[in-house]
DNA sequence: TTTGTGAATATTTTATTGATTATTCAGAAT
DNA sequence: ATTCTGAATAATCAATAAAATATTCACAAA
């Protein structure tokens, strides 16, 4: 029924707002169940347990971050290489200004992953098909040379984590991170695209960053 | 005085044996003293706090983790993309068993990095000035192309960062690791090596491990 | 029959206190 | 003078008690 459906929707609201202001911990069930104007023991028809809204939020967020990356793929733009380059920045920046901005988001997803291993497992996943979908394109079009492209798929993903959540690596600040991205692409870049009279493939420039797609707040 | 040296490195055994075996938290300076037959006191006139000691061992340790690598670089080679991805798959495989073979040594460290955050920095300086090296060697010798080697030192060092203590970051076993890794570097080394007659460069193949460099005890 | 309540219970968090430990330092020993 | 001691003090940790919170469930309302 529809109904219980908005009643999930609104539980799911008021937690977000609280977790965002307060943190996780510091949001009781009773809070949430007035928020809602209902008894602490309904919310229980809707979530097994308190994590539980947890996760269904982290995994929202999760898939719309690749949203946000998927939005770079819809941006005109003239090969693979460029689209799998911004998409990778897009990354960066994204979850660089996250953890900048919104510092509890990240509490939240560390709390989910501590509980169920297998959502960061997942959310890895569906950032690698997103690459490999481009990987794919560009091998089909004759732009990369690649002879395995699930494998390819996994080195670039492997070879950029430092790229994602970077705060939780280093201290450098982005435009450090911009320009040192910048050098690994080249490199991989290298690999990747199908030499032309062999030619080295050109450095890779670091992309303006599209602010429509900042996460604010 | 050579005497007074001789009474701190008393000091640091009997702590590395403790941090080793009970933990840094669990050991008291009470415990040092009598392991050291002085009193408790007498520990401050060798090391300003509790804390110095285990930055002490710690900086040992890390030292010593780039021993093993320059090790690598003494052994026989056929080439700079050969020293360059063994020295590589040595860290992996060094820090990998050091996890598993010592946890309280990955424990020790984060204590010591969680209040001297300049640690972290400079070990990883260490580790880059060795591939340095390798790639100034490289690019001398016309195997590799790359018009700037401390850019490249950085990138590699970069895209490699998730195989240096990667129980931090993923359950995957040595061996996916390994496979995922030669990936990595077939990629790179793309980047890297000079292209002869416009033909790609091989697949980098996983070297055998060097049982010899393994930390045991 | 489904939706919801709220008091009862189980679990977790926080505060308090006592015990342990790190650090200092006045002075003893060399 | 220099090295070292060990009791005094300051800081931290562990155990416990108290409070807050998550979860359940018998029952009521729709």
């Amino acid at each position: 029924m529809a109904e219980a459906d908005q009643i999930r929707e609104k539980i799911i609201h008021a937690a977000r707002e609280r977790f965002r202001h307060y943190g996780y911990p510091k949001t009781t069930i009773a809070e949430l169940a007035d928020d809602c104007a209902m008894s602490p023991g309904n919310i229980y028809r809707f979530f097994k347990g308190k994590i539980d809204i947890a996760v269904e939020i982290a995994r929202r967020e999760a898939l719309s971050a690749v949203d946000v990356l998927d939005k770079v793929l819809a941006c005109p733009h003239r090969g693979s290489r460029q689209r799998l380059e911004e998409v990778i920045f897009a990354d960066l920046r994204y979850t660089y200004h996250l953890l900048e901005n919104q510092p509890k988001t990240l509490e939240l997803a560390q709390i989910v992953v501590n509980d169920r291993p297998q959502f960061q497992i997942e959310s890895l996943r569906r950032e690698r098909r997103l690459f490999q979908r481009i990987l794919h394109e560009g091998a089909a079009s004759g732009e990369f040379s690649i002879d395995n492209v699930p494998a390819a798929t996994i080195a670039i993903h492997a070879a950029t984590t430092k790229y994602r959540y970077a705060q939780l690596f280093t201290n450098q600040s982005l435009e450090e991170l911009e320009r040192e991205l910048a050098q690994v692409l080249t490199l991989l870049m290298r690999g990747l695209v199908a030499p032309v009279a062999g030619e080295l493939s050109a450095a890779t420039v670091i992309p303006p960053e599209d602010l429509s797609l900042t996460a604010r707040k």
